[in-house]
DNA sequence: GCATGTATGTACGCTATCAAACATATAAGC
DNA sequence: GCTTATATGTTTGATAGCGTACATACATGC
């Protein structure tokens, strides 16, 4: 029977997923830590000194321009890791990474992240099945970038948030909301104020609330259900190693 | 002292980085195949029989929407192989690739891949860090795509794909570029023709030569040099274990 | 209650790209 | 040579998103 600690663990998609031994053997190393808003997790081309699972917040990985303009490429929370590097090999990656919502998250020494992966057991197939579902998200955000309108986009980007928060509810501004999607925040006002006069969102002051999904379903791009679809059957729901 | 054949697998980057011992295992079953212009190699959520290391072919990773836009988020040639979904383990993509320049690759069954990857040697983590190179590419693309214009995407494809055929001329027509970048002919027309007018490049029916690489290379987008910087980084340039 | 900072709303002109239609030029086959 | 298909060039108008400026609304601390 698992114990409190190890239930805890269960919060995080891909910790949930490894076989029991290999979750006792890592979890005295992972220790849950507070993720607050805004923190800087890893900068581009920086070693990454420890890896996060995210349990209920949120972490986009974005890539900087040397204008400052930015774009995210990917976000992460409770199905996954922050830190591929380690295992892959690059050491650093050219992302950034960023606590969009705060919450928690377990840490990890990335040695010890890496030192699991190479003993190659379930843990090394599903980082590597997550890092082909990560790939997934970022091509397919690449080609939504191209050629869907800001206001499918912010559909897109609170059905991934959400599922990854398992919560209807996130703390974003629109400010920020403009900074991930890589627009000017006027556009993202426009677009959330027709959802939001549409019945599909509310949001006030910083909180955006999801309340009517089904019809943000019926309004995204195909984009996200591309990634979700690629996300469930790359990575198991449940232990079953 | 390498054999003939060996000297031409040497034509890849990837097969040129591995040890002898492993290049003389797969060099029997690796065969070089002819890569005809518009070839389909792979299509989304299809497996992959064979995975390819191009010699002097172009390959493009594309995605393609339901209404049949489409954008490339990667471009494959020398320093590569089109086929990941083998070894990262999830089987399928949901990318399209598609032969872009006419060439030849050396073609290796899926399956022997796997194998040799799960043999946990050189080749295990030279397609790791591979992987990860071509992640950054990826991404590098979201973020253009984003940000910036048609005439410096145009730059920052000529100067990849040129790099990757390891020649200044190619066999493209300003359609199937536009394709490839995901924006109108029309654009594609454009920018070439700023372009040609300033002297960085000839075109003509289909073939486009880079004739002053240089003011190019001062055009063009931070991107390219990003993504550059990391295929070098990431992957050694020869024989090194 | 009031001042201040932050979040959101609105309006203006500007530009890149889209969309469609059509014109011209080159290559390839007969 | 001529025909045809393909590649490239040009025009016109529409639109999404940008940049800037400024207005309003809400929250927090005093």
């Amino acid at each position: 029977m698992p114990s409190a600690e190890a239930l805890k663990l269960h919060e995080n998609r891909l910790l949930r997923a490894l076989p029991a031994t290999e979750l006792t053997r890592l979890s005295p190393y992972l220790k849950r830590i507070k993720m607050p808003l805004g923190q800087v997790i890893c900068e581009s081309g920086k070693p990454m000194y420890h890896v996060y699972f995210p349990t209920n917040s949120i972490v986009s990985l974005l890539y900087v321009l040397e204008n400052g303009e930015s774009a995210e490429i990917a976000v992460i929370g409770n199905e996954g890791i922050v830190g591929i590097s380690p295992f892959m090999g690059g050491g650093t990656t050219t992302s950034t990474a960023v606590v969009q919502s705060s919450g928690y998250a377990y840490r990890l020494e990335g040695q010890l992240l890496k030192d699991a992966f190479w003993r190659a057991g379930p843990l090394q197939l599903l980082l590597l099945r997550y890092t082909q579902a990560l790939l997934t998200q970022i091509s397919q955000t690449a080609v939504c970038n191209r050629h869907h309108r800001v206001e499918q986009q912010l559909c897109r980007w609170l059905l991934l948030s959400t599922d990854r928060l398992s919560s209807n509810e996130l703390s974003m501004t629109q400010d920020s909301i403009a900074n991930v999607l890589g627009v000017r925040r006027e556009c993202v006002t426009l677009a959330a104020g027709n959802l939001q006069s549409a019945g599909l969102i509310t949001y006030k002051r910083g909180k955006i609330t999801v309340v009517d999904r089904r019809r943000v379903e019926a309004r995204v791009c195909e984009c996200y259900r591309i990634v979700r679809a690629e996300f469930d059957r790359l990575l198991p729901k449940q232990q079953v190693f």
